[in-house]
DNA sequence: GCATTTAGTGAACGTGACGTTCACTATTGA
DNA sequence: TCAATAGTGAACGTCACGTTCACTAAATGC
């Protein structure tokens, strides 16, 4: 019955807390301003309770974007059109970017070390493959109406799109507008990957 | 007469000292461990000499890195080749990303907010803008030549392969091996720029 | 329904780096 | 030669780190 003031939460319940908190501080601070103890006193949970679970702010930051990501699997129907369906795959990723997603992505690209750890390769990939197979299904149907060239489909070509827009995000401190999304699109994307 | 021992530095010989420091401690320890002290210590220098000069650490890496910037400008010749050019340029690029540019530009990007300051975009010019002329360079011989489309001298097309390797090693946490080069150059780059 | 185990709280602690200050000293150049 | 300038090094208060511990609430077993 999900108690407004529950007495002691413990287990699954706590942790959701502390994800969510860890979240919003991300919003507000950004991952750089990020303290674990403001984080435990926004969840109300003590400091130990985070260090119980995860040994350090980049643990806890990682931990709270797969959360979010799993929780934030939204369907893509294509429209039929694919430069259509490229604008709203853009216009996706940079919605995810200006939240606390976006955030999480900065801070974990800022600590990353020659020798990512595996949990950095798990993150990366649960960002990249919901991404990759949106696109993938945009160019499918492009392939199948005869509009986009089979070339498209090597994850390279894939990937480009919510490469650049990353890039973007990363070295700009905000998502590309649609100005540069539409350039992204009709200077680079389209071109490549049209017949003709 | 550049005494090995001198007895005390001021003005740019001490700059000078302390940048070098700096992009020691940021090759040897990345820009998440970098440690005012460490650097004033390593340029035998007192804290106070640094703090006069640049309020944070931040300021102090960016200034470091501009340093490096305009320390680094080695001229790049074209062979005719825009295939190889490329592969040349790419090499380049990922030189740089593996020394202590790359941890400033990881670091860079790790403390950047919504609104950038204006010491931010100034810096990213200056990493963006070199490259940018290489690569136009490249493509305009290309278009003399006949064998690249006059489009591919859009600033975004220029930009791209520059691109794809900082995404590639800001995602990887290490420069894109060649293989890797390759598939932006051989799956992207050529397709998008070459006529017919 | 009571006792035991498990898990979270909150305060305290030592540590290390921050950014600042100050008395002192070396360098400069008038 | 001496005053002005600039750097040094130690000390300081502050803050967040990550850990510990006595205490207490919730869950589990009997």
């Amino acid at each position: 019955m999900t108690d407004s003031t529950p007495g002691r939460r413990r287990g699954d319940d706590l942790e959701r807390a502390i994800f969510e908190a860890t979240l919003e501080e991300l919003s507000e601070v950004g991952y750089a301003n990020l303290r674990m103890e403001s984080v435990a006193a926004r969840a109300r949970a003590g400091k130990a309770s985070l260090y119980k679970r995860w040994p350090s702010r980049a643990h806890l930051v990682r931990a709270a974007a797969r959360h979010l990501g799993s929780a934030t699997q939204t369907a893509f129907e294509t429209t039929g059109d694919v430069r259509t369906d490229l604008a709203r795959v853009a216009q996706r990723i940079a919605d995810f970017e200006s939240g606390p997603y976006g955030e999480a992505i900065r801070g974990f690209v800022g600590e990353l070390r020659a020798v990512p750890e595996d949990e950095d390769e798990e993150l990366r990939l649960q960002i990249e493959r919901p991404r990759s197979l949106v696109v993938a299904k945009v160019f499918e149907a492009g392939v199948a109406a005869g509009t986009v060239r089979p070339e498209a489909l090597e994850p390279r070509v894939v990937n480009l799109l919510p490469a650049l827009m990353t890039h973007y995000f990363l070295t700009r401190g905000r998502p590309a507008p649609p100005e540069v999304t539409d350039e992204f699109i009709d200077l680079i994307v389209m071109p490549l990957i049209s017949l003709d």
